[in-house]
DNA sequence: GCACAAATATACTAAAAAGTATATTTTAAA
DNA sequence: TTTAAAATATACTTTTTAGTATATTTGTGC
């Protein structure tokens, strides 16, 4: 069982885990989180060494949240074609995202690039292995007879997640979700041609 | 010719671009802008009125050097394939983008979606125009015979700027521009299945 | 070259944000 | 229940950032 104190360290960051996907690190300020959460200063600081503690720790849980979260999804196709159309499908709803303010891995992706070191490589690690997993998922579809080997997986997996997460900016910004559910379905019969 | 308040208010515009496009808004202070032009507060301020108002004509010229150099670019194409492959050639290097950085409508896009409601609004604006011109240009390609009917315009256009632009942000993480120069070849080979 | 206005620099104040010392409350083991 | 430690709240200080008043410099028409 959780002591108080780990309670409330776990709020603490919930609470804070949609906050800063919407305002991004240097956005967020510890009077939003203290707002947010309604505790006060000496609470925090009992919990988090400092701002860089608290953002560090936050962020390590939204990327983990999404990643699980995509992760679940996926594992729930049957055939490899089934956990790639459940990969596409996760993304449907740009508007109301799984946490408030769209995908937490890309809104790092942009703001940690040319500011913040150490996100930017945990970002950069989550879209290699991301690459990776996809790319031996479409291979396996391959070498079971799913998808031709025409396919080349590599490059569907990278564009796959590249227009998907660009979709969802695009479509966060224009306030519609058509164009990525067009977007969707285009992959999909683009797999589809390599279907046998 | 442009007098000297011109020339100077022009030259903190210019120099405080790649800062906002690196940093973002909130992550841009003042000092970095004051630091970057070896300038003073008294002579910023007789130039703009606040740090919004900086912000706002910081963003929009960053905007327009942007827009302006992807139609130049697009432009030089002869036939609307040309055109289409020269918007995307012009995204080639990720890394070394024209404005250092990445891509300042996209960046800002990613930003301001939840926080700066005016700058999302000229973003969307910028999204529904070039929208419309790409998939206009696609569509003429369709007119004129140089592809075929079979081609969605409307759904290429846009997963084409979505996977770019989501291509961009990976490769930028990634610290390679690999795939995204995969992913264009992997598009252009998916519009010459299309072409007559 | 002079005078005046425009442009810029200096030196400040104000506000916002981060962080800390200490008091109070709560929890849980004895 | 009591009590000591842990958790949280209060009331500060410090630091950072934004903004301003005024002095100085620079450019320009006379």
């Amino acid at each position: 069982m959780l002591t108080k104190a780990e309670k409330t360290k776990q709020f603490i960051l919930e609470t804070a885990v949609p906050l800063y996907n919407e305002k991004g690190i240097s956005g967020v300020h510890i009077d939003d989180v203290l707002a947010a959460t309604k505790l006060t200063k000496g609470c925090l600081y009992g919990h988090f060494e400092n701002k860089d503690d608290l953002s560090e720790q936050v962020i390590d849980l939204a990327l983990k949240m999404t990643s699980d979260k995509v992760r679940a999804a996926v594992y729930k196709g049957k055939t490899a074609k089934g956990k790639i159309f459940a990969f596409m499908d996760f993304y449907k709803n740009p508007i109301d995202t799984q946490i408030p303010g769209g995908c937490p891995i890309f809104n790092n992706a942009v703001e940690s690039d040319d500011n913040y070191p150490l996100v930017k490589k945990k970002i950069a690690q989550i879209f290699r292995a991301g690459q990776e997993e996809l790319t031996a998922l479409l291979q396996q579809g391959i070498a079971s007879g799913e998808f031709s080997n025409e396919l080349d997986a590599g490059v569907f997996a990278f564009k796959m997640v590249a227009a998907i997460e660009g979709g969802v900016v695009m479509c966060r910004v224009m306030d519609t979700a058509k164009p990525l559910q067009g977007l969707i379905k285009s992959l999909k019969s683009e797999l589809e041609q390599y279907s046998i």
